[in-house]
DNA sequence: TATGAATGAGCTTTCATTCAT
DNA sequence: TATGAATGAAAGCTCATTCAT
């Protein structure tokens, strides 16, 4: 994960190696992505990539890790969830994800990343690289969840990771959705909008049929 | 898709050679397949891999859409959803859902591959491809979903591709999480019952709430 | 040179075995044509093709050396240069190369093909099918030459074979320079005037400097 | 055009490369020339001929512009055919002919290239290389035409490009002419005056005819 | 007489990585 | 700390030709 050398480079360099790379692994995907080309882009020799970090890997997760978390960043922490009954929560996640698809459509290139991610991540060498990732996106959906839980929004009788897993496949369908049509940015809540009242009704407390 | 010639061969040797391609496919993905690999695998020379297909992607398209065509003729056509209420219409769902994944989950190879199918699917050279292999499996969700909303079983306020690719994103994401878990046959069932609640809860009409 | 068994097939197979190697000859140069692609143009069998033709080199001989004599046929036999003196040798040379040049325009596959004679011919390979082929030119050539200088018209103090040589290279030249020009078929006469009295001047007998 | 890192090489290593390719393009011409011949020849690995070169291409260029600058360094600058009346025109053509004859039958690869240069520059991918070699032979060509003209001894009734494009062709043909000949060098001089004679005949001003 | 399946040598090119300096 | 020369393995693919039938 970039060897420390690399954080003392100025960070004017450190930035020209990331965009390199960011804009080579988003328009190539991690397999048909070059370093020569990076390095190409980035100015600098191919040893110093070597002495920066420690492989295309290795590369590939600091660019994703650092742009991932520069997106959390941009768009600032989760509202406190646990503050208020169901309907708060919904509206609260819903806000929150809204935010979360408006900053990523600003990102093309990171979005075309994570696009690329699922493939990536099936190269054994990146479960370590894949783990460090989601514990940048994961932890604060896991207290989404127990929040959710906790305020009687979210059903209890299903595992979490199930639930997990299938929120984050519901909005990477979401996602691909979204990709597919044409572009409208105005009509983006109304998505959103869906999207979130689906979720709402696969994860809400079942409540006895009648 | 294959030349005629290949369709030619002995059985046994269209075997080898699908197998061969099977396993490359499922274990490394479309492109870090090598199709010298399967080449030697399958015991036969580069020149008759490209006397039988046209390239790695017409392998590619060909493995792909034999196993698939295998897999639902094991299972068998889906059943009648237009026949019953909301009710019947989701069991008949989960009924023939759990059939898929069992079968499925006796062809770990295919599911890899399937698992791997977005990935390749990004590959432009992939669009004929993809849209041969779809109208393999999209055209019984579409009845499904279409029967669904007649029977009142299916929400009709949000666009029909959202609700499909948000179901697929749904099932890839069950796919997923099965393949994560200690594999345990004899809880597929309650499994797939979560997920199609799941399902019913997103894809059901909204009901006013109170 | 077309094994006998060829001359046997009825004549529209040999027209289409034919014009599919002239095509592909003309189109892409002795060694970037595709046998495979005329055997698929031409509708026959691999085997076939090797069972009429020797291989490649064999057939291009036979494709060049048989639109060549067609190529003389449709225009006719030299006229008798001996039939008058040096002025009627050169305009009877003039009429004749007009004619010569006016049908190859017709033939834009074989002036292709002859084009690209040259770069064949360096083929060691083809040097027997090299003299063949010039058998069919360098006759009525060299008949010329002899006539002409027997009429006073072409000087005799070099060799023969020189100034053949000279002629055919300026000859080609003017195909070359021809081919590079926005054609005008209508200049056709005036430029052939103009490379016959250069080759005048070239091969007239030397008068005695004053 | 050779990669600066190439020029970096000590020299014997250059040479060594640089033979091996003038070897493999004079003996079997650009198309059927090998690349892993070369390599293997110049005792490189695969990896380095592409880290010096851009390609086969690229080290076709090469070879042919650095041989052929060698040639003219050899040879010299041309003379100054403006000085004198149309006879000195024609003997101080002669002798510098004579000269670039002479060298380059001491370098036969190198005339084995340029034979092979027409077939060569059809490939569309060449004109650039073409166009940077040609700029070292045809402006002292066109230059030594428009002298000849000035001082008239090179008719002018016709379109230059024609005259040059003739002239070439003659000399091309006497280069052929030669190299199917007994070499004999002490007749060069001659043959190479009774080239210049019929160009002499060829390109000089028409007289009246009386 | 005719077929077409089968082949393996060959092609150009790309790439991540190493290592001596 | 930084360089860039050097590499070899691997890739996908084409081709003329052979040969059993």
């Amino acid at each position: 994960m970039a060897r420390p050398r690399f954080l003392k480079l100025p960070p004017h360099q450190q930035q020209a190696i990331l965009q390199a790379a960011l804009e080579e692994f988003a328009a190539h995907g991690f397999h048909d992505a070059s370093l020569n080309r990076v390095i190409e882009a980035a100015g600098i020799s191919k040893g110093s990539m070597y002495y920066y970090f420690d492989g295309k890997e290795d590369l590939y997760a600091y660019v994703a890790q650092t742009e991932f978390a520069g997106l959390f960043e941009q768009v600032g922490p989760p509202p406190d969830f646990d503050a208020g009954d169901a309907e708060t929560f919904w509206s609260a996640l819903e806000d929150y994800y809204r935010q979360l698809l408006q900053a990523l459509a600003a990102s093309p290139q990171l979005a075309a990343m994570l696009r690329g991610w699922s493939a990536a991540a099936k190269n054994p060498a990146f479960q370590e690289v894949q783990g460090e990732l989601e514990q940048a996106s994961v932890p604060w959906i896991e207290q989404a969840l127990a929040a959710g839980q906790r305020v009687g929004a979210i059903r209890d009788d299903l595992p979490a990771s199930l639930l997990i897993t299938v929120a984050l496949g519901m909005g990477e369908a979401m996602d691909l959705w979204l990709m597919s049509q044409p572009v409208d940015p105005e009509s983006l809540p109304a998505h959103v909008h869906g999207l979130i009242d689906m979720m709402r009704g696969a994860f809400a407390p079942r409540r006895p049929v009648h």
